[in-house]
DNA sequence: TAAATCAGTTCCATTATTTGAAACTTGATT
DNA sequence: AATCAAGTTTCAAATAATGGAACTGATTTA
């Protein structure tokens, strides 16, 4: 009764490892990665010695563990620079983050979560710690809420079923119900807010980029602190990322830039 | 004859193939690839498929390209804070990039490289496009002559011989002969410059983060333009770039991950 | 001090996957 | 319609992966 079979032989085998070993956020012993696999002993371990070998995981060996190898970090340049938004929205990125003094983010989505792709670091910069591959939650961000508020509906569907809906504070939505409703809203006004719904202090907001066929492509946030602004303030820079992520759009359009990822959900 | 086997399976052939679609530094055809692979078309084919079904490469179907995926972005992302010194190093490189107001870079030594792990921009930016993954030439940048002088003689000798000493700029040194008796020069000076050897008009200053047995971790670079700096002013700020590194080489000794807590499976 | 326990490694006959020459399909060009 | 190039599929043979069990070596327990 062979069901369709998703992996991929050998070598999904072994990038169920890897995702593994990265699931862990911390360095791993065997033993633990073991107990968590359903691979056989030996089988794993055969795994992770073609993996290391590779140099997809470097190994410990003081303290006998696992974890990524820098060898991603290599190829993961070349597919930032190939695959992302990040190399033709880089002027239009720099220029918005210089003229409103705040962090800015430039993400895409993918597989139901945020994936940062671009980063600039205010005068100011909040104390959190974002880089180009994070991922985070679509639920609770601004620009998760406005891409996703701009997907189709089946995508849309599908993501909001995989999300978590952890209270990370107060604010935070807790329930499709009240996200869908919340994306009805930003849909009609054009823009998200994140209202210290992921971290206390924290607000943005954010735009999607969408393509000339209203396809989303990524979105933009400016993030900032309670301290120094409140939603009023952040609204009035709504139409300075408007134009940031119009001009990102018609540089996407004319680069041809590769596909859409139809965000494999 | 069995040659001393270098590939691992399947995985280290598809790994192959993945390096050469990185290795094309833009999108590329399957004939493109086939004609440049010892992979038998069918071979070849198949192992592309596999890697586009786990998304470690993207396929664009418009223009029938293959690129790196974003799947490797967001496994960069936990390699890069796991196995770089840039999370460590994060505090240490801000406190100076703020001083210094200039561009600083984090580095490590991969591969007879310069991997380039961190990467803070100063108020007034240089016009390079440089992040997280980025590899760059050892022997024409200040933090891969600063890593490689202090670096084993074993090591040094294998890096050397690893060098293209393609002339960038009038500048940059051309021979191992040259480069050899630079390292001694930066090895008895503690510190090493970026003279335009490898950019005309960026200059640097660099310095390596040694451990406690004097092996070398990785670099520290302050990078600057002609019209802002000479190797003097520079060289001015080698005592602030010392501290830096010194503080990174305690961190990074001290640094152990969170103790893992006993999963209730 | 021996025995037991645990973590990691190797063995090897069995099983499953990968291989690749060739045939085929598709789509563009003559 | 015929030709050509690019990409895709087939299938028996070749190869690699599998995993239960046995082994090692280090630490803990009796």
């Amino acid at each position: 009764m062979a069901q369709p079979e998703r992996s991929d032989g050998t070598v999904g085998k072994a990038l169920d490892v890897l995702d593994q070993v990265a699931g862990f956020d911390r360095p791993v012993r065997f033993s633990e990665l073991l107990s968590h696999s359903d691979y056989p002993k030996a089988t794993l371990y055969r795994l992770l010695q073609t993996l290391t070998h590779q140099e997809l995981v470097s190994f410990d060996s003081e303290r006998q563990t696992y974890s990524l190898g820098m060898r991603l970090v290599r190829l993961a340049h070349s597919a930032w620079r190939h695959s992302s938004l990040a190399p033709m929205a880089r002027s239009q990125i720099d220029a918005l983050a210089g003229e409103v003094g705040e962090t800015v983010h430039l993400a895409q989505l993918d597989h139901g979560q945020v994936l940062y792709v671009d980063k600039r670091n205010a005068a100011s910069p909040v104390d959190m710690f974002s880089q180009a591959g994070k991922v985070g939650p679509v639920y609770c961000t601004g620009v998760g809420k406005a891409m996703l508020a701009f997907s189709g509906q089946a995508q849309q569907m599908q993501v909001i079923a995989q999300q978590s809906f952890h209270p990370f504070t107060p604010n935070t939505l807790v329930s499709a119900e009240a996200l869908r409703s919340e994306l009805e809203h930003i849909r009609a006004r054009g823009y998200a807010f994140d209202n210290e719904e992921h971290e206390a202090g924290i607000i943005c907001v954010a735009l999607p980029i969408l393509s000339q066929t209203a396809q989303v492509m990524g979105g933009v946030s400016v993030t900032s602190t309670t301290a120094r602004h409140n939603l009023a303030t952040l609204a009035a820079l709504v139409p300075r990322i408007q134009s940031t992520v119009d001009e990102i759009a018609k540089e996407a359009q004319n680069w041809r830039f590769p596909e859409q990822i139809p965000a494999t959900v």
